[in-house]
DNA sequence: TTCTGATATGACAGCGCTAACATAATTCAA
DNA sequence: TTGAATTATGTTAGCGCTGTCATATCAGAA
C-alpha cells in the first residue's frame, strides 16, 4: 500500500489528476489536449474542456516550467520607473511579448549596480527564458552570471559597447555629439548644461560627453554647468536653470540631459521673463509628448524608447540560441527642431 | 542499477547534488544553508558556501516553489504604463517589497476586461503569494478566479466598491465632488469639461460624475463637455480646450479627468493669450511633478500613488491568510490650490 | 488476411527542490 | 554514568507536471 503523507492544504486543490478522472482519461491527456499538443480525438477532447470547465482547473506552470525546463518568463531590469523613459521601454516589451504567453518579471535597481547583482542573480533563480537588462555596465558577477546563463540577454539603451549578446538602442556618444553640432551650425556658441550627476545617469554622462567633444573640435568649450545630486525633474531643471544662469547671464543656449530637466528650464525662462529661443535657447534629451505640446515645442533629440523594448523581445524570439557574434541593433535617434533653439 | 534517462541539455547544469557532492554534504544540508534554515554548523556552512561559488550554482527557484508551494511572486495587473499614474504605483509596489525577495509579475491589460481575464488566468498559473489588480471591475470569471484562488487579493485606486480582499484608493466619486465644491466655492460658475472617452478609464467617469452631482446640489450645471476617442496625452488637452473654448468662449473654469490633459489646457491659454486664471480657470486631477513645475503651478487634486503601491503591499503582507471581512484602505486625496483655479 | 502507417492514449520516470520525519553527535545535569 | 535535551545532518517521499517510449486501435493497401 502507497501511504501517502498529505502535506497541508495547498493553494491549488484541482490539479491535473482530478480533471483526468472526471474526464475518464489519463493526467497527460488533459495535458496535452490544454497544451494543444499530439493528437487528441475531438470527443477527448471536449470531455476534457468540460472537466476542467467544471472544477476550475487552473494549471500550474511551475509544475510544468519544472517538468519541461522553459519558463515563459523574461526576466526585465530596469534603473528606473520614476524616470518615464523606462516604463516606456517597458510598455515596448509588452507589445513585443503580447500574444506570446511570455510574462515579464520586473525589478528595478535604482542605478545601483550592486542592487542590480542582487536582481539578476533572484531573477534568474527562476530560470527565464531571457532577460533584457538595462545599459552594459555590469559588476562582474552580473556580467557572469548573464553569460553563464546560455539565455538571450539583450541590453537596451546604448549601443557603443559591445555587448553579451544582443543590444538595442542608439549611440549616446554620438546623439551627444550631433546635438553639439547642429546647435553650432544654428549660430550658438555661448554654451550651458544643466544636468544631473553623472553617477546615476551613465548615458546621460556619455551624451554630455559627446557634447563636448563637438563643442572642442569648433574650437569652442563648455561656458559652465550646474548638476544636481537629485532624481530628474521638470522642478530640478527649473531650479539648475535658475543657479545657471545666474552666474552665465550671457549663455546663448542651454543643454539638458532629458526633457523633464529641459522643460523645466523653459517654465524658468517663462517666469523670469527670458524670451525663448530669443535670449536663450533650450535643448533637451528624448521626444517626449510634454515636450511636444509646450506652446514653442521643444527642441530635443528623439529617442525611440518603445522601439528599443519592442525591438528587443523580436530580436530575442528571433531564436532562442544565442548565436556566437553579439547583435547590435541600433533604433537611431532624430534631432527634433522644435522652437526653443 | 537505476537507468538514468538523461534529458536533453537543460540550461542550468548545476542542481543542489553537485553542490552537495562537492562540499561533502547532502541536499537538504545545502538547502538548509542557502535558505539559512535550522541549525548548521559554522564550518559546514562555509564549506558549502565555498561549493556554491565553485560550480556557480544559480538556485532554482522553480523548483523550490513547486516543492514547498509558496512562490515568492506577486501577480500585477496595470491597466496601462502609458499613463505616468501607474508606473507610479509600480514604484510604489517595488518599494513595499524591496528586501522581501519577492518580485513582480507585470501584465498590462489595455483598459480591457477580457485582456484582464487571459492575464488573470495566466498569472495566476504561476501560483503567486499574492494578486495586485488596478480597480474593482472585473468580468465574472475574472472575479471568480480572484475569490477562488484563496491568495490575497488587492484592488487598487478605487475605494469605491466592495472589494473581493483589498481596496487601497480613495474615493474618486468624493474626490470629484469635492473638485466642484471646492470650484463652486471660488466663485466659478460656468464650467466646461474637456475629457476622454468614458469607456477607458472608469474612474475619471466616476470622478466626472461627482463633479456634476456637486454642480448639481449647488443648483448649477455644466455647460459643455469635449471628450476625446483617444489616449490621454498633454496634445490631446490642448485639442479639446480649442474645441471647447470655440463652442464656449463664455466658460470661467475648465475641469480635467487628469493633469496630463490639463497642463494641454493651459499651454492651450498661453498660446492663444488666454490668461489663467482671470479668463479661464483650469483643474486637473493627480498632482504630477509637471503639474506642479508650471510657472504657476496647476490647481489639481493630489492622489498619492506611490502609497496606493505601497500600502497594498503592507496589507498583503500583513497575513498571508485572507480575512473573513474585506479591508478598505483610504489613500486619501488633497485639494491642491496652485494658481490655475 | 496480414501488414503498414497513421491516430489516439497511457505508463512511467523524473525535473530540482523541500517538508517531515528520522538518526547521529554532542552537551550537560543529576 | 546515564538519559534527556539540544544540535547537526540525513533519508524518504513527494510537489504537479511533461518527455519518452510504449501500446492500442483502425483505416486502407497489398
Amino acid at each position: 500500500m502507497k501511504a501517502r503523507v498529505r502535506l497541508p492544504d495547498r493553494k491549488s486543490r484541482v490539479t491535473l489528476t482530478e480533471v483526468a478522472e472526471l474526464a475518464g482519461v489519463s493526467e497527460i491527456t488533459v495535458s496535452r489536449v490544454l497544451r494543444s499538443k499530439g493528437p487528441i480525438a475531438e470527443a477527448t477532447r471536449d470531455r476534457v474542456m468540460e472537466a476542467v470547465r467544471a472544477v476550475g482547473y487552473v494549471p500550474n506552470k511551475i509544475a510544468g516550467s519544472l517538468a519541461s525546463a522553459d519558463s515563459n518568463l523574461f526576466g526585465v531590469v530596469l534603473p528606473s520607473l520614476s524616470n518615464i523613459v523606462f516604463p516606456e521601454v517597458l510598455q515596448g516589451i509588452h507589445a513585443g511579448l503580447a500574444r506570446t504567453g511570455i510574462q515579464p518579471v520586473v525589478g528595478v535597481t535604482d542605478y545601483n549596480l550592486e542592487t542590480e547583482e542582487a536582481l539578476v542573480r533572484s531573477l534568474l533563480a527562476w530560470k527565464p527564458a531571457a532577460m533584457i537588462i538595462t545599459g552594459s555596465e555590469h559588476t562582474a558577477a552580473t556580467r557572469k552570471m548573464l553569460v553563464e546563463s546560455g539565455i538571450r540577454i539583450a541590453e537596451l539603451m546604448d549601443i557603443d559597447p559591445v555587448p553579451i549578446d544582443i543590444a538595442v538602442g542608439l549611440s549616446h556618444r554620438q546623439a551627444g555629439y550631433d546635438t553639439g553640432k547642429h546647435l553650432i551650425a544654428r549660430g550658438y556658441r555661448r554654451f550651458g548644461y544643466a544636468g544631473l550627476d553623472p553617477r546615476s545617469d551613465i548615458r546621460a554622462r556619455i551624451r554630455f560627453e559627446g557634447l563636448v567633444a563637438a563643442l572642442s573640435d569648433a574650437g569652442l568649450s563648455l561656458q559652465d554647468k550646474v548638476l544636481a545630486d537629485v532624481p530628474s525633474s521638470t522642478l530640478v531643471g527649473s531650479a539648475t536653470t535658475a543657479r545657471l544662469l545666474a552666474e552665465n547671464p550671457n549663455l546663448d543656449v542651454v543643454v539638458y540631459p532629458n526633457d523633464d530637466m529641459a522643460v523645466g528650464g523653459v517654465f524658468h525662462c517663462m517666469g523670469a521673463g527670458i524670451s525663448v529661443p530669443e535670449n536663450l535657447a533650450i535643448f533637451g534629451f528624448n521626444g517626449l509628448d510634454i515636450g511636444r505640446a509646450l506652446p514653442k515645442p521643444l527642441s530635443t533629440v528623439r529617442s525611440n524608447r518603445f522601439r528599443i523594448g519592442q525591438t528587443a523581445v523580436e530580436q530575442i524570439l528571433e531564436t532562442s540560441i544565442r548565436p556566437d557574434r553579439p547583435t547590435v541593433v541600433n533604433t537611431g535617434y532624430e534631432i527634433f527642431e522644435g522652437a526653443t533653439a
